[in-house]
DNA sequence: CTTCTCATGTTAGCCACTAACATTCTGTCC
DNA sequence: GGACAGAATGTTAGTGGCTAACATGAGAAG
């Protein structure tokens, strides 16, 4: 069967992604080499790059969804472009479930305490940028104002899930339900 | 004097600016080496680092302004986190000339185009959105609601930025206006 | 048992970036 | 004008992220 080895990689992947985690965690992200994961992992650097495309993504497994590109379309094409995205947002995020275990919560964590992380996880949400606006532009909003109302709506998510990952006094959800109503006076 | 030395080294930063930019231009960000610029503007690579701690700030020489901090500090305590930042954006905007030239808008352009350097423009921003954040929360707003509205309000500026780089159909303030107002419904 | 495939290893190299030391150039002071 | 101090640049020798080309080894399939 095919299954063994796709298996066999899958293990090997969160093997390196597990060991990496844990090597940020005690040594801080710059000072932690792609080598030394790869060692700790048992493998070699080599490995760690077929895996991971650069020592950034180690961090950014999580698959960022078009489901939200598709939620935003879901929202009444009278509101303002501010107005659906924020929408969109709430209704895409509604679906998710709270993150299980602490991974998601780690991995933010040490994203959120560098500056070179957290540019990184923009070029991570790019795509997904791209995909809220070419939906509000398909709708007849104007390019500039897609643009500034999806950017802000991903602002606003960041500051979330930073903000949640650095106190344990919120959930997910509130975090970003928070974060959401302060860019929509209706519900702030 | 001193002046004399002072003088020649921003010419010769100066020198590697410009270079880098036609550079930039001619064959694109990645394929151009830093190496190439060095020998371009006749000068060492170690030369080059030292005038730029890094390749993407050939394309960040502007200083981005704590102005805007206390632009926002300024805004009516009464507001919104959003409607202050938003507002202390444009108290600090019309206060700064519409740039002279077309290298600012060179630049934009080919930060505009590529997903990293927009990355790199985040980390850029990370100093102006900790000031914001500051002064928001200095004057009593939740700490999530300050990081969400700054990052919002940013979002919205490099978003003008980029649009207004790209066509040649709005000044740069226009672009900032409408912007801004996509965040603000009492005004857009 | 052989053959094919896919994960992994090996080697060699590019490029951004840094550190340590050497050189040249500028302005100053006598 | 000549010796001196300091700043700007050059040289050399790395480290670390990342890629390409080819080699090996272990499972699946006939």
């Amino acid at each position: 069967m095919r299954t063994e080895q796709q298996g066999k990689r899958e293990r090997t992947r969160a093997r390196i992604a597990e060991n990496a985690l844990e090597l940020f965690e005690r040594q801080g992200f710059e000072r932690t080499t792609v080598a030394q994961v790869a060692a700790a992992a048992g493998v070699t650097e080599m490995t760690v790059f077929r895996h991971f495309s650069s020592k950034e993504q180690l961090l950014f497994d999580d698959p960022y969804d078009p489901v939200i590109a598709a939620a935003v379309g879901d929202q009444p094409r009278a509101w303002s472009p501010l107005a659906r995205a924020v929408g969109g947002l709430r209704q895409a995020w509604a679906q998710l479930p709270e993150p299980e275990g602490d991974t998601v919560r780690r991995r933010v964590r040490i994203v959120a305490e560098n500056d070179s992380l957290r540019a990184a996880a923009w070029r991570n949400n790019a795509e997904t940028e791209r995909l809220i606006v070419e939906r509000l532009v398909h709708d007849g909003t104007d390019p500039l104002r897609a643009r500034a109302a999806a950017g802000a709506v991903l602002a606003a998510l960041m500051a979330a899930l930073f903000e949640w990952a650095r106190h344990d006094d919120h959930t997910l959800s509130e975090a970003v339900t928070v974060a959401l109503d302060t860019l929509d006076e209706n519900h702030g």
